[in-house]
This record gives structure tokens, C-alpha cells and sequence, in this order.
DNA sequence: CATGGGATTGACT
DNA sequence: GTCAATCCCATGC
């Protein structure tokens, strides 16, 4: 399928998720994801594998992770802490448990769907809206019900960097919120963008760097 | 079947 | 800086 995405792109197709899962975090940063009559671009991203212990898949086939060992190019949507849904792209091929989280997005289209269902003021900033894996889920009105949907011919979609993404500074870094594997730099986010969900590079020049 | 722990956020001291 | 909300699911009895 080569479903077309707001701008008139072909959504990424499932062969752009069949790789190394640090190679499609990285590359995902600056592609359009859109749902219910919102987009906007990734500027933060992580990578998760079952060969390590922080991702879900670590524990092997479950109800739960089926959808990570699945195909590719399928969103991998579930709840965290009772209340946030967190939005994955599941990648590497069928039988490998891996996905790349989506973190942070900068506001492209339906700001103010997005502000509804965020339920913020109208004065609210676009900086408010998508700068953390659960408010973006949430301003994009991404439930539990799209895990394992397409994302190329389902309800969410990503498309490819529009034109003046083509070349994004990326910055790695550690996970965050996590507390296996913390050590490993799969962090990715786009240097200086305010919409990345915590301070990146740290703003002061304090020893805070290596904190996280 | 009971329990415990989150890939977070927002409100509050 | 601290802390509670809240639900899905993995685990262990």
C-alpha cells in the first residue's frame, strides 16, 4: 500500500521499518505523523530491542508484545502509568521484538483539535501540545484501539521528512524514564527544538549533562 | 486469583 | 524539588 498521507506523500512503507531499530529512530526524526485531522513532525525519538531489558519485548511473546514481534510498520500503542498511551513504531522484521517511540512532535496541522483534546486554553502554546509521548498520543487522539493498525493505510500515518526536514541536526542521548539499560544512547531528538520533551541539550551549563 | 510496577504528566510544597 | 492518579498486564501463588 502506498496510502497517501495531508500533503499529498506516500506513507512510509513497511520496508522503511524492516531495518536496524537505530537506524528508523533516526531517520524517523523529522517524518509527519498524523491522526484524526492532526499532524506534526518528530523531533524526539527512542529505540527499544528485546535483546535488551527495557523494552516490553524483553520478556518474550506475550498478549501484550505480540504486536512488537509482529510486522512492521504497525503502531504499537499501549498505557502507561493507568492513564498516558504511548505511540511505537514496530520495527526490524516479523519475530523480532523492537520499536521506536515516538516522543515529541512539532504542531503542523489541527492545532486546535489538538488544544481540544488536550484540554488546554486556546491561549495555550503549540509547545504545550505534543512535547511528551503521552500528550502527543493525546492531542493526536491516538487510543489503545489503533495498536497494531498500519501505519501506512490505517488511522495514523507516517509520512516521509517533508523537504525543509530533509537534513535535521540529531542529537543522541539516553532514555528517559526508564530504569534498565539506562547506558545505552538511543535517545534521538532534534538539537534545540522546543518542542523535545525535556531540555536538550541540558539549557544551563551545569554538570546535569550526564544526569540523564 | 492477587499483587506490583511502570517507556508520564500535572499539581503542589 | 515531591507525589498521586489509574489501568493493563506479567508474574507468582
Amino acid at each position: 500500500m502506498c496510502a497517501a498521507t495531508l500533503d499529498g506523500s506516500p506513507a512510509l512503507t513497511a520496508a522503511f521499518y524492516e531495518r536496524p531499530v537505530l537506524e528508523v529512530a533516526r531517520e524517523l526524526i523529522g517524518c509527519t505523523v498524523e491522526h484524526a485531522g492532526a499532524a506534526g513532525v518528530i523531533v524526539e525519538t527512542e529505540a527499544y530491542h528485546d535483546s535488551e531489558p527495557a523494552c516490553h519485548a524483553f520478556v518474550g511473546v506475550t498478549p501484550r508484545t505480540r504486536t512488537l514481534f509482529g510486522a512492521p510498520g504497525r503502531a504499537y500503542v499501549y498505557r502507561s502509568y493507568g492513564i498516558h498511551a504511548m505511540l511505537n513504531a514496530v520495527c526490524e522484521p516479523e519475530g523480532v521484538g523492537a520499536a521506536v517511540l515516538i516522543r515529541a512532535l512539532e504542531p503542523l496541522s489541527g492545532i486546535e483539535s489538538m488544544r481540544a483534546r488536550r484540554g488546554l486554553a486556546e491561549t495555550a502554546r503549540v509547545e504545550e501540545l505534543c512535547s511528551g509521548p503521552g500528550k502527543l498520543a493525546q492531542a493526536l487522539g491516538v487510543t489503545l484501539e489503533q495498536n497494531a493498525s498500519s501505519l501506512s493505510s490505517g488511522p495514523v500515518r507516517i509520512g516521509p521528512r517533508p523537504p525543509e526536514w530533509a537534513d535535521p541536526p540529531i542529537l543522541d542521548g539516553v532514555r528517559v524514564g526508564i530504569s534498565r539499560a539506562v547506558e545505552l544512547r538511543w535517545r534521538f531528538c532534534v538539537a534545540g527544538n522546543r518542542n523535545v520533551s525535556r531540555p536538550w541539550p541540558p539549557a544551563s551549563g551545569r554538570a546535569d549533562a550526564a544526569r540523564r
